[in-house]
DNA sequence: CCGGATCTGGGAGTCACTATCATTTGAGAG
DNA sequence: CTCTCAAATGATAGTGACTCCCAGATCCGG
């Protein structure tokens, strides 16, 4: 008992939930990857991981929210961008958040490699392609929105910003579509940078 | 027969199809302000405008593709861009592109309102927002990198020519929704200078 | 006016997703 | 350990978007 808690602070509830969601997403990418996005039902997604189509409902509102839902990336850029000097300007400290949340995702080997495997079934499914620059934000876009609102001494919710952020969304969802049609090795690093320098370099008046 | 061909270029069958398509254009848009966009069937649209469900599908590929699928802006806009002076920077070509695009717009007295009710619709309904990145880029994307790409010196097919679309895109996306939470009379040119300034002055190193 | 292409309507079927209810299972109190 | 309650699950039925297919109607060119 007193051994099992203290090896994990979740309850048994809680870890099996945590089993069950990734069984789901395992089950899901595995049949993804032999048949494609649209030739896999979610009735038989659900009896590859051994619950019920019922089941798999609960654990992801539809399909698309399965590949969509992991891991959005304006959550970890927000956190990223809000470390910066509060002095950096806006492209500056973008390109630097993005340095160290590339650095960070680094130390788990295998992190980059499933990431890219995920922009390629998005990039290869128009349907989930389509909703891929409102799934970018996700719930860090507030975040997101602050944190480049600091830097422009903007309001967080003026229009102003909001452009701002659906410019820098827009530009690295094309980063990030790019990406997935390029060498399995190309350093993330490098395209960061180059759609950063594109943001300062061509967008002139 | 003479007659009728100097009045329209287009045979009986073309005419019909065109009237189609209005028609089911305006069942649709007048069901979706009666019930809203989610409550409206397609069956029930297709009763409305006297048209079987097949056929429904016959002239429009989804029911959001049919809010969707009307007026892309990167189509007019790539075409403002290319008739811009060669030597105007990217932001400002399109600022003056903008311009132009508008006062056209003008000359139809109903369109702009009628833009503004669609973009009113396209900002409340989640499952039609969320694809309208895609959506407003459309067939005329290429166009539009292409006329962008010949003033930054890129290939129009580069990361970065690509980056610079995807934050346009994304930028006018925000203007375009929050121009569809504001009072119904605001200037359309008012919102898109102030794009246009907010990624000319926020968007620095 | 006729032969072929095209457009339309209808019906059957698939699949994503919702709603509901009975059953099971982990959590916590005694 | 047991009892109870809340939460998770599974099964079923249903809705609605969308596809496929076929038979009949409509338009077009010769």
């Amino acid at each position: 008992m007193n051994a099992a808690c203290s090896v994990s602070p979740l309850g048994l509830r809680e870890r099996k939930k945590l089993r069950t969601r990734r069984a789901i997403r395992d089950a899901a990418y595995r049949l993804f990857a032999e048949q494609g996005f649209d030739a896999t039902t979610v009735d038989r997604i659900a009896a590859a991981a051994n619950v019920s189509t019922s089941t798999f409902f609960r654990y992801f509102p539809t399909k698309e929210e399965l590949v969509l839902s992991e891991d959005p990336p304006a959550r970890s850029l927000s956190e990223e961008l809000a470390a910066r000097p509060a002095d950096e300007p806006p492209l500056t400290a973008l390109r630097n958040a993005l340095h160290a949340g590339v650095e960070r995702a680094r130390s788990d080997p295998g992190a980059l490699r499933r990431a890219r495997q995920r922009m390629e079934l998005i990039a290869s499914v128009p349907s989930i392609r389509d909703r891929l620059h409102e799934a970018m934000a996700g719930p860090g876009r507030a975040a997101l929105a602050r944190a480049l609102a600091t830097r422009t001494g903007r309001a967080p919710d003026s229009l102003e910003t909001n452009v701002l952020v659906g410019a820098v969304l827009g530009a690295f969802r094309e980063a990030l579509l790019h990406w997935a049609g390029t060498e399995p090795d190309t350093d993330v690093t490098d395209l960061f940078d180059r759609t950063v320098d594109a943001l300062a370099r061509d967008l002139t008046t």
